[in-house]
Parts: structure tokens; sequence; C-alpha cells
DNA sequence: TTTTTGCTACGTATTTATACCGATATTGAA
DNA sequence: TTCAATATCGGTATAAATACGTAGCAAAAA
């Protein structure tokens, strides 16, 4: 049987030694190099893709996040397989991961055999999805209000982000040479799609939603 | 040299799988058993207390925080040491744990050598914190405007809560049996002392920063 | 004991946000 | 091509937040 070649990237030092040290004592699986953010990784895959079958992929790191890096790696190297691995359960993150292309998807607070069965199901171009993760994306689909799930168009999401910059809606105009009557209509809609009640609960869906 | 004996307390299974697979391949050190939470670990320790030197504490878990398990703990247990080992660089958390009891303060983003550098360090009962965190608490040391550190009382967070939660002055009145003005007040003196302009940047500090 | 801090509360005024309404122009999808 | 969504802006009105000042009372700290 092959070997399995892994790229590992995430931004926490330890957590790849750990995982690391989880894999590389399974047979036929093997960590060959690790990066620290999405652009790291891109930029290893430049002149490493060859050596790479899978990549375990956290979501939230600097400089770029998994989501992003996810999206542009399938597309240039439609070979090599991803597996989501975070510690994010929420259905955004699940959603925008899947959409970019990532195979899988796996909490960290699953366990040692989980993971491996993962990413040999991942490895064999099958999806894979931890138990909690495949309940959350089934309750999306139950749910024919958030089969249309609500998406921010690209100026709701920039209204949003000036938002939690704790702007006005005045200064906002002001930034995106608008009317302030406009982002009062923006920041309306976007309290409305999301099913909010009011800025102080806008700012926090949005950060703990990773929407901005 | 007599084994140090470790419990391990983070909710994520895979990344306490990590830790363990990295801490049981050093001589001398071992894992002996591991919680998902605060509660679970003063639970576990109200039987084993004996078995244990020193406790590798994450911070955000459910049920109960590594911080507030640290406080119970240190005060129960003063002979077990504590390390703190988080993904969270923000002062404000640094300071809680420390204030806690904790005798160090650790990154995830740290390699496996200071990792056990740190275990050992903390286990002779001296003081290890992670460069990163050393500069922090520096920086919070020279800043004299920062000395006197922005707390807020426990109204004020019980007041912030709320607010973080959606609701309004005259809601959290309600909530806790006070005047909507005096609601006011509190939000007006906690934008205060905290420096910020509005309740959106005030939602956004409050979630980013641990205080609530 | 004096001082400070925290919690409480009100007055007045201005600024922002929210709730409705309606309108037009554009664009991409059905 | 019709339809739905987006982005733009306005009117009117109320609700909420913010600014600034004042003040009593209890508890803790100096």
């Amino acid at each position: 049987m092959k070997e399995i070649k892994i790229l590992l990237v995430d931004d926490h030092k330890l957590i790849r030694d750990g995982i690391k040290s989880i894999i590389n004592t399974t047979n036929n699986i093997k960590v060959v190099d690790e990066c620290s953010n999405g652009r790291e990784a891109i930029d290893y895959l430049g002149k490493n893709a060859n050596e790479i079958d899978l990549i375990l992929m956290d979501i939230t790191m600097p400089e770029m996040s998994g989501i992003d890096a996810t999206e542009i790696i399938v597309k240039l190297y439609p070979k090599i397989n991803i597996l989501a691995l975070t510690m994010h359960s929420e259905e955004a993150y699940i959603m925008k991961m899947i959409k970019a292309g990532a195979l899988g998807y796996i909490l960290k607070d699953s366990g040692r055999e989980k993971l491996i069965d993962a990413i040999k199901t991942v490895y064999r171009k099958e999806k894979y999805y931890s138990n909690e993760v495949s309940i959350k994306l089934i309750n999306v689909l139950l749910n024919e209000d958030k089969i249309v799930e609500p998406v921010l168009s690209d100026r709701e999401i920039q209204v949003l982000k000036s938002i939690t910059n704790g702007n006005t809606n005045r200064e906002i105009a002001k930034e995106l040479y608008i009317s302030d009557r406009t982002v009062e209509s923006h920041r309306r809609n976007i309290i409305k799609k999301l099913n909010l009640k009011n800025t102080a609960e806008l700012v926090k869906y949005a950060l703990s939603n990773g929407l901005v």
C-alpha cells in the first residue's frame, strides 16, 4: 500500500507537533511538511505540489484563512485532497469550507482513530464528515428557511466590517462615498437577513461566525 | 529522578491526544489522565489529587473555564502546579490566569522543546512565561496608564454581558431590577473605562478580549 | 476618620439607530 | 424577457444611545 503524504497547515506549532506525533506513529501515513497559514501553504505547493497527497487544513489562521487557501488550492492542484481540521463547529464555517472545496471536515475534539479514518477516507477521494458536522449539515437541509442561507452581498460585508469597527452610519457613508440613508438600509437588511435584533447582536454574530 | 505526573485539561480530544503523544515520548514526564473542562478536573482531583504533580490547563472550555478552575484548584491543592497552555495571547487572559494562580503560561504556537522546558520549570515551582507572554506582561508594566488596568466591576460585567446578548438598556434594567438610567450610566462608564466609542466597538472589544 | 469607589438614579439635550413606507436603476438568473 | 436581488436614496416617526452634569448612599480602603 502506498504511503499517504500529508501537508499540515495550522498556525499553532504545538498543535502541529501533536498531530504530527499522532500521524507519524501510524503506518502508511506521513506528515512530510507543515505550514503555519494559508499563504505559506500555497507558496509551498508552488514548489512541492507533487510531494503532497492530502492537506490537513485549519480554518482560522493569520495572513490567509484555510477557507481562502482551500479555494485556491483545489483550483490549482485538483489532485490534492483537503481535509478541514478545526475547532469550529458553526454551520457558517462548515458550509464555507465545503463550498471552498474541502472533501472532509473533522473537529479537533475528535479522537485519534477518527482522524486516521478521515484521512484514509479523504485520500480515496470520498467525503468524510464527523458526526457533529453531519448533524449540523442535515439541520441546515431540513430547515427550509436556512436552505436559502443568508449570504451577505459584498457591499453588505463592507458595511458590516465598518460597523464592527465602531463606525456610525454617517462615518460609513463617508468611507464608502454613499448616503447615510443607504448605509442605514444596508444595516437594516443585514439585521433582517440574519434575523437579529440590533447592532450589538450583529457585532456579536459577525465576530463569532466568521462573517468578517 | 522522579517522574512528573501530569493532568491534561483541554476540551479538544485531538489536542489532548497530540500533547499526550508529545509528552509521553519524553523521559520522566507522563500524562496520567485527562479532562475536557474545568469542572471535570476538579471532580477528578477530588479523588486523585495525590496522583498529580502538575496540570496543563487550557483556558476556554465549556462548563467551567481554566481560569475559574485554576482559582479553585490552587486553593484546594496548593501542592499541584498549574501551567496554562492556550492559544490566547491577549493581556486580559494572561493576567487573569496568573492572578488565578497559574505558575506558567505558554502558547500553543510554541514548540515541543519549550513545552517540555515549561513543564520542568513549573514542576520546580518556578515561574515560566513564554517569550510572547513575557513581552506582553512587560508592556503592561511599562504602560503607566495600563498599570491601573481597566477592571470592570461585577455589576458592569453583568451589564456588559447583557449588552453583548443584544439587550437594550430598558431590557437590561428589567433583567437586573434597576432603572434604565442606571444601566445607561453603567454602559457609559464601561465605554469610558475601556476608552471606546460606542456599543459596536464595545461588543467587539468584550468578545475579543475575553471580558465576558 | 476621611476618602474613594461602586451602585444607584434623574434632568436635559443631541445624536444614532430602528421601523415603517416608497422609489429608481442595474444586474444576473430563471 | 420577466423576475428577484442588489444598491442606491428619500420621508416620517419613534426608540435608543450618547454626552454631560448632578447626587445620595453604602462599603471598602487609606
